[in-house]
DNA sequence: TAATAATCGAGACGGTACGTCGCGTCTTCTG
DNA sequence: CAGAAGACGCGACGTACCGTCTCGATTATTA
């Protein structure tokens, strides 16, 4: 379940008693449980995850090098999945895969930890790159996916960065969960998103002006 | 210069020995010192922020209520002021917009900041609102003001909420800014962001199929 | 008071907030009333004795090293002052000093105290030369004082060393004390030991028979 | 060889694989040769113990219930034998007796068991019995045997109670032993305490003086 | 010119958490 | 079953900061 484990032990065989996933588990359940009755996360302290858990400091040293990796596999164990794409259009796929944002912007352990792992970014580069890997760019791919099928199907110009356009629809929503948390994420946002940028700012037609 | 002074004294008449602007100064220059050398935020402690400005730590406290009202103050300090707008056209005005947030982004300390702010947005609401309140929000309505102007001039559509168009322009930079830190924030980037908005995304035309 | 503090400031001015005197009182009590409720010294952490004293552990650690040199004051503080002697006799002063050991003997908390610095003897040679300058050494002084009168007056013989003498009359009461502490110290054993060693053990006259 | 053993199995026959006296013999071996390379006692942990031994820690608690019951047999495997005593007169077994007693002093570790022995003796008074009974008692018997004998033979005083006398004689060294380790045990020491015990340290003759 | 009062650097203070270590028990696999 | 290995809950270790609180020493204003 942690495949970010810093102390991992080879796949092969391991003498001593082997660790208890039970206990993994339940450290991991701490913090949510804590995340969950709003306790900040400043004050989520290894000394009181082991207290929650009814578990020694050192069992959770044995698997994490600190807070920080703790906090990814929390993280990673509260991240939707991938979300589920209807196919029907791009249009309806890069709608859906907002949607997903939008729900997961609404959830407040997820924003919590979210903000957590970008105040560590400049102190452990190497966790920001194993979140960024895992979780940011697996979204990524995901969209640049539906965005390249757009542009093969004459849906999405092709004369735009597949990333670039990725960005471009995924930069609003990002935008409006980090900038504006007690803002709206209001019901049919992302339908409006979508379809704004896909008909463009300016106006349609002979009027256009601008350049 | 700050502001954001929890304990202000009032503006009349006060006895004793007045504050020194000059420790004013050295303790915000004490921080910004210690965050370009690369000390992690983190370890940015006020005890060694004491220590590097050669101040007591009641002085510190005598002026802000604690690391968090500190850092506003810095932040305030490094945030580029409001971006000058060559007026020539909303397009233009909104790709210097964009510039603006892309020098930011690329200036170390201001981004380091920038995520420990979001780091304690749950911690310290109030703390947040303040950020919020000064930097974003000032950004924002510089930017609500050059869309309605687009609006108006009939650049912009005028069938979009303008707050929605202003987070369209404004997150593909912020997500970059902080989604990709180690990624391009490349030169010329702003004005490919504006103007593939301005155009859509889907081609122009009859070809158009999205339903 | 604790005139063994290894991080003693120097005599001349110092700078911030003076050590208090209190504190430094309530924690040696604190030792004491746990040897007093019959805490083996073993359980006498550092973390208990601030908990007890209601004080914190960076105060403790701030005025001694670790646990061994807080014993060592609280021990003099303990330790009995110098004995009364009578002067009347070189006996009398010998039986006199021989009680002071008794009475410390009975004392269960002084003890505890001496067998712990007999333990630390070999990991804190430092330690132990303290304890011995200032208690053992003392009442080393006083012993050989009275026994050099005695030699002297002619009550004790010029032949042998005084410090083996002072041995002699010394040994057997340690003996009590350390090897069978769980024996009697009873009343009148000090002039019993006195006595004896006067008068020697090989009866007197004729009859004397070893080599 | 670890007569104290908590846990023996009963002599019975026992199912299994039988304990390893090699294991035991190892265990034992480890504890002595940290102390000769002069590891503090207070660093000689179950854990170090077991490291060094390459031996699991339950195999260790198998034997002994705890460091103290352990090193209780490292005692008795350190602890010389029963002085031979030449037995040409009671004197002359009083000296070898104490020279016994003088060399174990000078041997560093047994020196170091004895302090910790001490130092537990509040804590584990089971233990410090069972020292007691085996060592202290032991020697104790031989020297009141040889006290006996001498009072029989009329080369010691009959008026003098035997437990008495022998801790006149034992005294002294221990005294060197466990209150000055730094000083002098030097040669010839043994045969000087006997004789002048026996001839008393009062000048013998008409001008003795004391009450 | 003094008295008064708030400031300053320094650092003690009661706390809380850190990450490590040893305790004695337990659980796994290997011989 | 014994044995090595090592996980486990526990609790102490000594350190670092937290935010508050004295200290003596500096400045200002007010009397």
């Amino acid at each position: 379940m942690p495949p970010t484990e810093q102390q991992n032990r080879p796949a092969e065989h391991r003498r001593g008693r082997p660790r208890s996933e039970a206990v993994e588990r339940s450290i991991v359940e701490a913090v949510v449980k804590l995340l969950e009755e709003g306790v900040p996360l400043t004050q989520v302290s290894i000394e009181r995850v082991a207290r929650t858990a009814g578990v020694g400091k050192a069992t959770i040293y044995r698997r994490w090098k600190g807070k920080e990796e703790l906090f990814i596999d929390v993280l990673k164990d509260i991240e939707p999945v991938d979300p589920e794409l209807p196919g029907t259009s791009v249009r309806d796929d890069l709608v859906a895969l907002l949607e997903s944002l939008r729900r997961r912007g609404l959830a407040k352990r997820s924003s919590a930890l979210l903000y957590n792992v970008f105040a560590q970014m400049q102190n452990y580069p190497e966790l920001w790159r194993a979140y960024h890997d895992t979780v940011v760019e697996a979204r990524r791919r995901t969209g640049m996916e539906v965005v390249r099928r757009g542009i093969a199907s004459g849906e999405i110009r092709s004369d735009l960065a597949p990333d670039l356009v990725n960005d471009l629809i995924v930069g609003p929503m990002l935008l409006r969960t980090v900038l504006r948390p007690y803002a709206e994420l209001e019901e049919g946002l992302s339908a409006r998103v979508v379809d704004a940028l896909l008909e463009g700012l300016a106006p349609r037609g002979s009027e256009r002006q601008h350049g």
